[in-house]
This record gives C-alpha cells, structure tokens and sequence, in this order.
DNA sequence: CTGAAAATGAACCGACCAGTTTATATTCAG
DNA sequence: CTGAATATAAACTGGTCGGTTCATTTTCAG
C-alpha cells in the first residue's frame, strides 16, 4: 500500500466522510442533518467520523471550502478573456445564475447567513473562496477590457460589485424567500442579457 | 373602558408580548431567542405568552408583519413622485439600504433563509409585505416618468428589479457574510449614486 | 363586593441532538 | 501469525428548548 495516501489522507474512509457530507448538507443545509445522519450516508461509524473531525461545523467548512473552489474553477475555465465585453459578460452572469439557483449555491447562501452569528468564520471564508474570486477577476478584466478600448471605467471595484448584483435581480430574492424556486432558461436569459445591455450602457464605449 | 379594546385586542398584555418580542427578534434572530427569553422581555407569563400566540413561528411572524409594514410606510413617506426621476431614485435608493443595514433588516432577511425550509410561509409573506410593495411601487413610478417623457423603459418588470438590486451592490454581500458591518454615508453615497447613474446611462432619456 | 376572566410561575414533558465512551471486531504491515 | 492501528455499534451524557398543565393569585366589570 502506498505510504503516501496515508499522510496525505488521513484514513482509509475520510473521503467518504466527506462525500456523504457534502450530499446532506447540499440538500438539506447545516441545521436540519444531525450527525448521525451524515455517519449512516457515509456507511461510517460516528466514532470514526469524529476521528477525522473535530465537530459538526469544521466538516461542513471543509465540505464548503472544495465546494466554493469547484465551483470557481469551473466557472473561470468557461470564460475566455479574448471574446469581446458583451461576450464575456455574458458568459459569467449565466454562469453565475447557474451556480446561485443551484443546491449548492442555495444552501451554500442559507448557511452562511443563517449561522453568521454562531460562528462567523464560515461566512467570511465562504466570501473570500467564493464571490471575491469573482470580483477580483472581474476588476482584473474590465482592466484589460479598457486597455482594449472597449469600456471607460472610473470605479472599477464598484463597477465588479454592480454587474453581479445586476445579475441577479428579481431572482435572487424570489428564490431566497421560497417565493419561486423555478426559473426557466428564458427568464435567466432575460435577466442576464438586461444586466450586460445596462452594464454596456453605463461603461461601454459607443461604436466605432 | 371602552369594549372595543377588548375586540380588536385579545387582552391587556398583548402589545406587552408584541413589543418584548420585536426587542428581541430583531436584535437577535430567530432561533436563538427562546421563548422564556420573550416572556421575561415581556414582563409576562410564558403561559400567557402561549394564550395570545399559538407558538413561536406566529408570533415571529406577526412581529415581523407589523415591521415590514411599518418601514414600508415610512418609505413610502419620503418619496415626492412629483421630482425628476434621479431625484426620487436617490431617495428610495439611500432609504433601501437604510433599511436593508438596519437591524431589523439584517435579522428580517436572516430568518427568512435560515428557516426557509421549516416555514416557508414567512418567507412569502416577507417578500409580499416588503420588496414586493417597493417594486410595485417602481413599476408605477417608471410608467409615470416615462409619460413626462424622462426615461424609456421597455421591460418594466426587469427594471424594478434592477434598481434595488443596484443599490446593493457590494454592500448586502458584505453584510451577510459579516466580511464588514459598518458602512460609512460615503460608502452608501458612492452605491446608491452609482446606480442612479447606471440606471439613467440605461434608460434616461438623453437631454433635451 | 363578588365572581368570572385573565395572568402567574413553576414544575414538568418529550423530543432532539452534539459529542463521548466502551467493549468488540476488522484491517493490514511486517 | 501477530499485534497495533483503525473501525464499529450502541448505549449514554448533558444540555436545550418548545410547549403544556395546574393550582394559586390578580384584575376588573357590573
């Protein structure tokens, strides 16, 4: 057997763990799975479960830290920078609506703010791992968008703060408060094609 | 004493428990608040509590009827639809994230999500009784503006979705994610300004 | 003053759940 | 094969909290 899985992991089932977490917590959020129930999906005994971890919340961090990373990941491979503006925008608000209107995102979003005061640690790692990814790099393209000439942007971190927000307007608040859960590929178009005509409205550069 | 108070209220101390409620709902959620806690705020019986209220959902739910009502009204108050449109935009604007940074706002909008799957009634009603009317509002405001030939809006619906939303911008993730708490009149300046303008760039009419 | 309605408070119930312990069983390297 | 490391099941602890009950006291209209 190969010394160095037992350093790097640290036991043959921790992966499970892990795996049969992010299920449950995905689903259901933080609060409403017991322990027990995360033991009996991973087919792990609670004893070995809290061998690898300390307590609930650090298995959920953990579980939400290669969550946000994935996701990112995935998000940036689908953005090539060389398309013009309207192109790139696009690309991201429809990738960003995907990730919102996920499970994950879903649940991601109502644990952070629902446990935010009984340890704050998880909101904060979740913005820094997750949405300030994509500010940074959207500051970082609307740099390179205006060097090309083809956007004039005075604020650019307030510009990177505008154009998800924008993105999510109208689905965002109705999903949260459970007011509509579904949204079709229509509606998602027209909200993020209404977010890139008013973002190259404000900073666009007038044709020619 | 006069007969109608014993009708339209069910006993002398039910502001008394409405009142101790409110204190502590908005000033620490939901579900850390137990109902002992109310009962003492309330200078009040928890039996009496229970003789007035079915349980703790209705009675959070009344609480926070009653709030969102009222912040709705004092809203409504400060707006003169009779302004040119970035006038009324900056003021519904800066009233917005008056709210949204209140306490009440904050701890609203955390109950909603953190108990959207245990009772999601009290997220509908939240959205129906809060950001519901505002949009309402919007739509009629644009209609108007755009008869006094200000602005040219095409997609009322998305637009009253946009502005808010705008509004938001960097701040309301911040807040949740309690990555910053604290947001000084400049910074609110600097969002709310900066959708009016976007909002104009997009649909304002060009002068003259 | 009086009697019914309202309020009290304190004990109590039952359910839930994170985390621990223990005695037993399985795994696997050497 | 052996023994140390790891895993297991299940019982147990300790605490929280929503909601109920009831015998007693307070309030107040008529």
């Amino acid at each position: 057997m190969n010394k160095n899985s037992a350093i790097i992991r640290k036991g043959r089932k921790y992966d499970q763990v892990l795996d049969g977490a992010r299920d449950l917590f995905m689903a259901h959020g933080f609060e409403s799975i017991g322990v027990d129930d995360i033991a009996r999906r991973a087919d792990v005994s609670k004893a070995t479960l809290y061998s690898y971890f300390p307590d609930k919340r650090m298995l959920f961090m953990e579980v939400a830290r290669l969550e946000c990373q994935r996701q990112a990941e995935t998000l940036e491979a689908a953005v090539d920078v060389e398309q013009p503006v309207e192109v790139v925008l696009g690309v991201v608000g429809r990738g960003l609506l995907e990730i919102v209107l996920s499970e994950f995102g879903w649940n991601m979003f109502r644990v952070c703010i629902a446990e935010g005061e009984r340890f704050p640690e998880l909101g904060q790692q979740f913005f820094e791992t997750g949405p300030k990814i994509l500010i940074d790099r959207m500051c970082a393209f609307l740099e390179i968008a205006e060097a090309r000439g083809e956007v004039i942007v005075e604020d650019r971190a307030l510009a990177a703060d505008q154009f998800p927000e924008l993105c999510k307007a109208g689905v965002f608040l109705r999903l949260v408060t459970g007011v509509q859960t579904e949204f079709s590929q229509d509606e998602i178009d027209r909200v993020v094609d209404g977010a890139v005509e008013m973002f190259m409205a404000r900073y666009g550069v007038k044709a020619g």
